[in-house]
DNA sequence: ACAAAAGTGTTACTAATACACCCATGC
DNA sequence: GCATGGGTGTATTAGTAACACTTTTGT
């Protein structure tokens, strides 16, 4: 009624990345990088990184592209997580469908991330307005990743290949905003069976030197998108009736 | 290298529509309409429901219009599957994007679905080859499907306003393919609270007249979408506390 | 009375939780 | 020794699952 929209919808590639670092008062927080908006609508206004996919681009490749431009880093873990089609999400004239993905870097490189007046960082809990939807983006990838934190193994996402079990417990409960028992932290992480012991052990702490883990990579993650989750199930199917 | 693209990606909606209808030899299953393709490629092939998104329109409302069009139905559960976007996924030159959604729809109505040629109905575990990468859409639609019944409750989107427990326990038998417990069925259902008794029952059978039920509607579903995620939060939170 | 499905009760097993306690190391 | 975090044991509780049993209808 108001005025017509003709021209074909197009077409962009956002994506919300995670990783654990330290902020301004010390503390290691949930973080993601914002980038400021250089040009109309929402001029000035912080929103995600994204952009158009390329031609013969998969949509998970332009996500990793998103990630490597605005921090130089690669993804640990990659997941689509929602298409944003709202005609009004926009507020010109041009509509644009955005499919976006939520990634997770390793902590200890998140610190290293290219820094530039364009690009900051923010707490997960702190997100100022952003534009277009992005913050319901963000808000929703927010409890993906805590969802997803309790019943899937995406917690390693934010750690290297090794790591202390109080290291894994320490991601939880700064992703999750509780405390958790370390005992039985321990036993449900075991009795997943989703990790391996290295024999390794961390010396140099005031206290007993703790054990390295490793994950199992011949378990797949579970349902990171239809491609990976059928061989995932399979794989459950086949060791559980053995 | 071989030939490059250069036309932006097209944007396609497309729905899995999920039913319960009699098949062939009377039985009640878990079924699908497809459509045949009248131009190539994959001419003569069945593929999903589906076309483009037209300009003013949001994408939910283009499957609940894909699923207008193939079955004359209002669907009485929708939610978005997935975003398919591999280059590789059209053989031919133009690269299409197909956003994907999952639908159910009521099974009594589902009978009377309009029929035509090219239009048929397929039992979810017996789908032939079709177009595209639309076999690997239809086995994860099916996979979200029987995931989300067992901790969600779509399944009332089968059914109509009121229903039985067995009704609804049929339901779940019939999607998860494995008998259940009518015992531990009932309090399974009755302890998530989502349901709500009429007060009325249905006598006609030669046996115990059954209570109907109702799905308590102030609770919302769980995770359909970012939208209604975020108030159902909200909702559960609220009522837990108090 | 009998069949058939509704609905209840009981028991065993398994997973989640809380918390007390012991262990190994650096200082 | 003692502080510190690593690691174990145990009792309680809540949820799952298996299955025997009683209830109410139509024929």
């Amino acid at each position: 009624m108001t005025h017509r929209v003709a021209a074909p919808p197009q077409l962009a590639i956002s994506t919300v990345i995670f990783a654990l670092r330290q902020d301004a008062a010390g503390n290691t927080t949930l973080m993601l990088p914002l980038v400021q908006r250089i040009r109309e609508p929402h001029l000035g206004d912080w929103a995600l990184p994204g952009g158009p996919l390329n031609a013969t681009e998969d949509l998970s490749d332009a996500a990793a592209r998103n990630l490597r431009e605005t921090t130089g880093l690669e993804p640990r873990y990659l997941e689509q997580l929602y298409a944003f089609g709202d005609p009004a999400r926009s507020s010109n004239e041009e509509r644009v469908v955005s499919i976006v993905y939520w990634a997770l870097v390793e902590s200890s490189e998140a610190d290293q991330a290219i820094q530039s007046r364009n690009v900051q960082w923010f707490a997960a809990d702190c997100i100022p307005n952003l534009a277009f939807d992005h913050n319901l983006i963000v808000e929703y990838a927010l409890w993906r990743l805590r969802t997803k934190l309790s019943y899937s193994r995406v917690a390693h996402g934010f750690l290297g290949e090794e790591f202390t079990l109080s290291q894994l417990r320490e991601v939880y409960e700064i992703v999750l905003q509780k405390p958790l028992d370390k005992a039985n932290f321990r036993r449900t992480i075991e009795a997943s069976k989703s990790i391996v012991p290295t024999g390794q052990r961390v010396s140099g702490g005031s206290h007993r030197p703790p054990q390295l883990y490793t994950y199992d990579k011949t378990l797949n993650l579970t349902d990171q998108g239809p491609l990976t989750s059928k061989s995932a199930i399979r794989h459950n199917s086949e060791t559980s009736t053995k």
